[in-house]
DNA sequence: TGTGAGTTGATTTTT
DNA sequence: TCAACTCACA
């Protein structure tokens, strides 16, 4: 145990070693918090805690997966449960989903979802949305969830036009989404907060499962995961938080700074730590962040310290326009990178909004510079993806409306508009899912006949994929089939398509590395709640919940382009912090009051200190907004800064950088993209190029083939079949099976891989 | 029912 | 600027 404490500050060596009772970590910028917090675990771990009376509670896939990589290095084998808040209660609701009226399989709504689940919810209303628009009231909605107020409770402030409207709307949305046996994030937080307070018996169980938690970045938490930390730490009150006021950047959502502020009178045997000696920057970049959040009002203070270097002074810089601030930043990092002095992976840019990327992409193209940008469109945002996992929803909980709409004429089998509006109006007076009105098409009369038809064989192709359930990846490949997604991608010849097509295979490789991560049901029809079912449960709840197939690489040596909300948490030697104007930073929808100004300025202190060695802000005189060019005003912050500490150099004195001298050598890399990793080598027989009639003439028994080379839709050979085509795959290693529709006799045939002599033909 | 053009309108941050 | 959405038409 003792190297768990080797190394440690007299403060982190506290944190560390105080086990029972409430404990508050402010930790600042750079203080080596998670290093504390892993090693508080791993410590209890050593002195005997049961890893499953552990909980850790997250805000970011990111920061428990990097907590979960920490904890397994240091106690091995742990049992501790680390993960977000939102995937916790995922988990907990599908325990007592029943509690709350919901069944276990319910759906998790991503926002897409829950913005259709609404529109409609509003249509059948007859809502106008001529006054307002369905986000405004999506954030009304959402900010009533998170501060756990019912539909029932919701009351509008006066003189707030939208409050009527979300009033009426707000049951509505709500009714809807349980009849979907669907939630979306906030219900995640929300019922579980209502199990807990209302189920006494459910509370003091998990209460005594759960003997010490720990919830990372308590200054984000909101009024629900506060009540779900606090209602589990009543009978053990082992409640150790971390944060830091100052860190705080996501009141939008939520988040309520009282929770940390007034930490200490909730829990009055609190004991404080503070972590204010930073180990990450240099002397004046500290001094330039504290400099400016000393401005904030609302704040906890710290007496932040570093015993690094002085370093340089930081650059505070005016461009002449956002163009050339792309541009001479692009040139200005192709010059330290390609004599050596610095690898790309060193440097991050950082701005306020996402479409503020788009020049930075450009410039570090056209310099051949290596970039990678968090959160372009997200892989599980894509609208193909969406549609082939909107069937597995469906498949997993017949009830979602909002995934049956999705994929009822996706692709197009002649269902359109009307017979959708009948159907949706027969169930709303039977009181029926829409996937059971269309059940009994035949009886709504206003539905003509052709289209009844059709209506039916889709019922019957969602009942066949029903029956199909087993490993995701095998029912992902008979919903590529089945429903005709894949035949419609491929017969178009659409560049886009074949890019669709990319992604879905992306997908399957998902699924497949999900089945054999977890254990995928063997059997098909088999499948209780505890096989098949569970499984495809497990595998949306991971798909809705987790974003990370795009995963930021430290390793991969590019450029790192990313919003101020995204770096915290990160650090990088080179920062560059752009377009620190009036209106972008701070926002100009954060200007109306003076606590969102406050967070503005901590959204810029969190930028300034993720800077090792250097740092630079800038800003542009002017910049093209909505096509336009206007004159840029620089940020208020700009003024808080102490400019003994910095460099100000005005567009005169830039550095002119000949754009020649930038060599292009490398090809600049998109994230999107990227090459997949090599398929694992395929055995030497001919990659597959000669054609059937080759190999039937042959009649030979072929060389095992790798069964790792068989593609969702690929055509193959069989030596007793003959030709098919590869409808689904699945399984892993020595049994992985094959789908295959033949055209011979044999038809719809899975193949156990293994020995079987089926190989691909082309 | 599907497509195409033309318009509109909107641009913060995330689970 | 650009993407999404509507409305008219085939």
């Amino acid at each position: 145990m003792e190297h768990l404490l080797e190394n440690l500050t007299d403060a982190q060596r506290e944190a560390v070693l105080y086990q029972d009772g409430p404990l508050l970590i402010l930790a600042g910028p750079g203080s080596g918090k998670t290093r504390v917090i892993t090693h508080r675990i791993a410590r209890m771990i050593a002195d005997g805690v049961p890893g499953h009376q552990i909980l850790a509670l997250t805000f970011t896939n990111k920061a428990a997966e990097e907590m979960k990589l920490r904890v397994a290095r240091l106690a091995p084998q742990s049992e501790v449960w680390i993960g977000t808040f939102h995937r916790f209660c995922a988990r907990m609701l599908r325990k007592y989903a029943r509690i709350v009226g919901l069944e276990e399989n319910y759906t998790i709504y991503d926002t897409g979802d829950s913005a259709q689940a609404l529109r409609r919810a509003m249509a059948q209303l007859h809502v106008d949305a001529a006054f307002t628009s369905p986000e405004s009231i999506g954030r009304a909605i959402s900010w009533a969830k998170n501060n756990l107020i019912t539909p029932e409770q919701y009351q509008p402030k006066s003189g707030n036009p939208l409050g009527g409207v979300v009033q009426q709307i707000y049951p509505a949305y709500q009714a809807k989404l349980a009849g979907s046996n669907a939630v979306d994030f906030d219900d995640l937080l929300m019922h579980v907060a209502t199990i807990l307070r209302q189920n006494d018996e459910v509370r003091a169980a998990l209460d005594e499962r759960y003997r010490y938690i720990m919830v990372d970045e308590y200054q984000d938490t909101n009024l629900a995961q506060y009540v779900i930390a606090r209602a589990m730490s009543c009978d053990f009150s082992n409640l150790a938080v971390t944060g830091d006021p100052d860190q705080s950047i996501y009141g939008w959502r939520g988040a309520n700074l009282n929770n940390i502020l007034d930490f200490e009178k909730d829990f009055p045997a609190v004991r404080v730590v503070r972590l204010e000696r930073n180990y990450r920057s240099t002397k004046r970049i500290l001094r330039v962040a504290d400099e400016l959040i000393s401005h904030n009002l609302r704040r906890k203070k710290k007496a932040l310290f570093t015993e690094n270097e002085a370093g340089e002074p930081v650059r505070l810089v005016t461009y002449r326009t956002h163009k050339e601030e792309a541009e001479m930043i692009a040139a200005e990092i192709a010059g330290e990178i390609a004599p050596g002095r610095r690898h790309a992976r060193d440097y991050a840019v950082f701005y306020r909004t996402n479409a503020l990327s788009r020049s930075f992409e450009l410039a570090l193209r056209e310099a051949g510079v290596p970039y990678q940008m968090i959160n372009g469109v997200e892989f599980f945002q894509r609208q193909e993806i969406k549609d082939v996992l909107a069937y597995l929803q469906l498949v997993n909980n017949p009830h979602d409306e909002v995934a049956l709409l999705r994929v009822i004429n996706r692709p197009t089998r002649g269902i359109g508009k009307t017979t959708i509006e009948r159907l949706a109006n027969h169930a709303q007076h039977r009181r029926l899912s829409l996937l059971d009105a269309a059940r009994e098409v035949r009886h709504v009369e206003s539905v003509a006949a052709r289209s009844a038809k059709l209506v039916t064989a889709f019922v019957a192709m969602v009942d066949r994929l029903i029956s199909a359930v087993g490993p995701i990846e095998e029912l992902l490949g008979l919903v590529l089939n089945e429903s005709g997604y894949e035949a419609m991608l491929k017969g178009s010849g659409d560049e886009e398509d074949e890019e669709r097509l990319a992604n879905i295979q992306e997908l399957l490789t998902v699924a497949r590395e999900f089945d054999e991560r977890h254990g995928a049901p063997r059997g098909t029809r088999s499948a209780g709640r505890r096989g098949g079912v569970g499984h495809l449960e497990a595998f949306l709840e991971e798909t809705a919940l987790v974003n990370d197939t795009d995963e930021w690489e430290t390793q991969l040596d590019r450029v790192t382009l990313m919003t101020l909300h995204a770096s915290k948490g990160l650090e990088f030697p080179c920062v560059y912090l752009v377009a620190v104007e009036e209106g972008l930073l701070p926002h100009e929808r954060s200007r109306t009051s003076a606590e969102q100004l406050e967070e503005e300025r901590r959204l810029m202190f969190v930028g300034i200190t993720r800077a090792q060695q250097q740092l630079q802000i800038s800003r542009a005189e002017y910049r093209d907004f909505r096509g336009e060019r206007k004159p840029a005003i620089p940020s208020s912050f700009l003024m808080e800064l102490p400019r003994g500490e910095m460099d100000v150099r005005q567009p005169e004195a830039t550095r002119v950088v000949e754009i020649d001298e930038v060599p292009v050598d490398h090809e600049p890399v998109f994230r999107r993209e990227e090459p997949r990793p090599p398929a694992p080598a395929t055995p030497s027989f001919g990659s597959g190029l000669r054609t059937a009639a080759e190999m039937l003439g042959e009649g030979q028994t072929p060389a095992a083939v790798d069964p790792d080379v068989f593609r969702q839709g690929m055509v193959v050979l069989h030596p007793k079949f003959g030709l098919g085509k590869v409808i689904a795959l699945g399984g892993s290693g020595g049994d992985r099976t094959a789908t295959v529709d033949f055209t011979s006799a044999a038809g719809r045939q899975k193949i156990a891989l293994a020995g079987s002599g089926l190989r691909p033909v082309k």
